[in-house]
DNA sequence: TTGCTCCTCACGTCACGTGAGGTGGC
DNA sequence: TTGCTCCTCACGTCACGTGAGGTGGC
């Protein structure tokens, strides 16, 4: 008498992998990729070979995104989801000590990237060379720029300065002013104190036009 | 009259291969890799075709590594490298906002973890299918258990203390302490936060063996 | 003369994305 | 009958790692 009766056996209603695929998030790549990795077989097919998912299968998809989000890779999920393997809670722990470890990576990443476009944001367009010697000076040879090579950027910022017309110089300053105001206060602070670090005693002024 | 006297012409004191990335880290196969792809091809072979780099090469590499360093492909750092393509400062700038999204998400998952750990440590030895729907339930469903799932979860847990030996229990609780050493204060505190938000109210203290 | 270094294929990694070319389902 | 969905190859991604099999350099 339903609309669309299903096989009553142990409630089957079976999923296509589309509509599985637009409930869920994950794509229909993905849930062939986990078919053919064995991570995720859909329990039948149709006449046709058309995959098939039912209620179970649908859970273990979901108990899979969830591992997955952990970082965990797909052979992991595999082996916590059938039960193979260490303990999954060890595995967590793992996963803690990464996301820590990628954490305290990637701040320092950002320091430095905000002391070198600090120290960027002061020159007036440098030349392409100059501006990699300046990043190649702040990471890879860990220390300050020597006087010598500060002194030449200067002057050569300096010559590109009276090269520049008053609309151009506006301009700039408008461009500066816009990422300035797309950071945060702590963020400006910390581009000072990494062009601090980067340049020499009494060059943190911005030269403010 | 000097050892091994090089040629004269500008200065050309040639590396090998194996020399290059011993002094400077960077594997034997990246500096093939970096070769093959163009970014950093060496200024020379000798008459059996073994790579020879030249100071300036080295140089290269150098500034390669810096900008790489930063997050940046290999193509964006051989189109900053060869002065193509966009404002090298724009594409810091667009590596520190993908950096900052990384620590955010990074910061998420950290407080998730510490959440399912913390709810995880309080329980005995979970089954591996109550595990799964613990971790399903805090992060897919993102709601709180249900009252049904946890009673039905604490019940199992109750067997299964029941079914532990004195010793086993000791050495569950050595476990446990031993894994809490590890974490600071605050992981401590967040972990308890995390298990609070999992649990219903009543739930937060220790079964303090 | 013996290692040591170097060479070029070429497949593997990881989790899919993206067509190509074709057939059934509603 | 027309789209829409589904199917299976199979190559591409990204930055290399890892042998295989072989030849010159010190």
């Amino acid at each position: 008498m339903n609309t669309e009766a299903a096989g009553r056996a142990g409630s089957e209603p079976r999923w296509r992998i589309g509509q599985l695929a637009e409930a869920t998030g994950v794509s229909v790549r993905s849930l062939r990729h986990y078919d053919r990795i064995g991570l995720l077989v859909p329990s039948g097919r149709n006449a046709v070979g058309h995959r098939r998912y039912t209620d179970p299968d649908v859970r273990r998809l979901h108990q899979l995104v969830a591992l997955r989000g952990f970082g965990l890779s797909l052979a992991e999920v595999g082996r916590v989801l059938d039960g193979t393997g260490a303990d999954p809670r060890e595995l967590l722990r793992q996963q803690l000590d990464q996301v820590e470890q990628r954490i305290v990576v990637a701040q320092r990443l950002r320091h430095t990237l905000l002391g070198v476009l600090g120290a960027l944001d002061d020159t007036v367009e440098p030349s392409l060379p100059q501006l990699v010697e300046l990043i190649e000076g702040m990471t890879a040879m860990q220390r300050p720029l020597t006087p010598e090579q500060l002194e030449q950027m200067v002057e050569e910022r300096r010559q590109a300065m009276a090269e520049l017309s008053p609309d151009e110089l506006a301009e700039l300053a408008r461009q500066r002013q816009r990422y300035a105001d797309q950071l945060s206060a702590e963020e400006l602070a910390e581009m000072r104190r990494g062009r601090a670090a980067l340049l020499p005693p009494g060059w943190g002024q911005p030269t403010s036009a």
